[in-house]
DNA sequence: AAGGCTTAGTGTCAAACGAACACTTGAAAA
DNA sequence: TTTTCAAGTGTTCGTTTGACACTAAGCCTT
């Protein structure tokens, strides 16, 4: 058997991790700072968190070290949704030059394999590291032009995240444990791009059972206090086959 | 610029090629004969068709080559549904065997990025090649054994092609051009492992729009002969952002 | 203290859809 | 001519959807 090397220079990962704050959706995006620029204007630019794979760690593995290196966050949901391959995705200028200062083959064809992260993001705390400089959250309306094809990728997250959000009831992965049916409300309509009725949604949302109300209300709010749920994990994962009724107003109606 | 090798070792695409013939779905797998295998016995296996990718072509490109290489087809239904990358893939005595045979380095960690594709199994004519010896039909329920991790990858492909069809009309490109209700039935009904209601199953897809009735009927059959029905592409792509409702009995309702 | 402001929270109705259900029709074969 | 076999066809009932507008509760202002 052949010695491995710790790196597979032909795979990567990359992470498109989302996170809800202030109304709006957003992505956790590192700067990069290309070294030996021959300017220092527009030298540094944003892209995806993403890295190697090694040769001892499968492609989840890769994925959950690079979101616990960038967040300090383990066991969030995280799920491939695509492999980007194409032999041209490594043209423009500032990719190759930040290459040459990182990797042995600058040159070498890479494929990745995208993955998606849901996390509340209050919970994150950007870790010391290779990645920390400059990590930000970017509305996903506001995000400029990333590294090798991430703006691709990132697209791809969010018509995934679409999808997938009308299947399964991982949106609660975005809201703090506690959250209004406002915030609820809110949070399905920036991921759909759509507005939704008040009372069909809460309607909906209840009669789905995945979420239970508690006996608390807000507090020191200037208008009447909204009630506080839980999304109850257990009865979603204890239904069978995951059966949830979330279908929202408006959308396509899929086979069955 | 470093001179690029014309294949990627590290990175394969593997196409579980779906077809529907004699009421059961079945896959399009390949027979592999271990060279210099030690004994006659057990010398021989299935697998999915793959290979690895060539450096000036992108993961599309490459399975779509080799689709083309084992089927003569081009232009089908053909979609990336996920990347397989288990540092262990290759542990199988035989698989070793086999790769030894055909690989520089067999021992290389291969990452693979699996297609499916669904065709009408009577349009294949299998090419005269190296993935020709023995390729053979097999139903979905009667599969053995596969190289490396091949069985998990088409468990996941039928799933991905259970969750698709319940997305978008695709199921249409498994039967010939011109197909009865009966057909199209037992189709579904193989694909999903339930049995639907005749008068609602005909009443759904006729309202759906995506089929359209033919003047024609069978001949010859020693009882009622059929209406033919054709799918209507055209009809399907030129709806508002895909919509058709082909929702059947029994399935969980979705968002929406 | 009263009134204003802001967001939470609530019910009904009509239309569409989903699921369950059995008999007649048309062709070939016997 | 009768038998056999799969095709084809409607109705009813319960549930879900989608449209729609006012009241409730708390803080703030005057």
């Amino acid at each position: 058997m052949s010695i491995s090397p710790s790196l597979n220079p032909h795979v990567s990962v990359d992470c498109v991790i989302f996170g809800f704050s202030k109304e709006t959706l957003r992505l956790l995006l590192i700067k990069r700072t290309v070294p030996n620029a021959l300017t220092e204007l527009d030298d540094s630019y944003y892209a995806l968190p993403g890295d190697l794979v090694r040769d001892n760690e499968n492609l989840d593995e890769a994925a959950a070290r690079v979101l616990k290196e960038l967040t300090g966050l383990t066991g969030i949901f995280l799920q491939q949704f695509q492999a980007f391959g194409d032999p041209l995705r490594i043209t423009k200028a500032k990719d190759r030059a930040w290459l040459q200062g990182v990797r042995q083959d600058p040159d070498a064809r890479v494929i990745t394999v995208a993955y998606m992260a849901l996390i509340e993001s209050s919970k994150v705390e950007i870790q010391p590291g290779s990645f920390s400089k400059g990590a930000v959250w970017l509305p996903i309306g506001e995000i400029p032009e990333l590294a090798f094809d991430h703006n691709e990728i990132s697209e791809g997250a969010l018509m995934a995240l679409r999808e997938k959000v009308q299947i399964q009831p991982i949106a609660f992965e975005l809201l703090p444990d506690k959250f209004t049916m406002s915030d609820l409300q809110a949070l399905y309509e920036t991921i759909l791009q759509r507005d939704l009725d008040k009372r069909n949604f809460r309607r909906k949302m209840l009669n789905s059972g995945v979420i239970a109300a508690l006996p608390e209300k807000q507090h020191g709010v200037s208008n009447k206090p909204a009630r506080y749920y839980v999304f109850n994990r257990n009865l979603f994962e204890n239904s069978p086959m995951g059966f949830v009724n979330l279908k929202m107003e408006g959308s396509f109606t899929l086979f069955s």
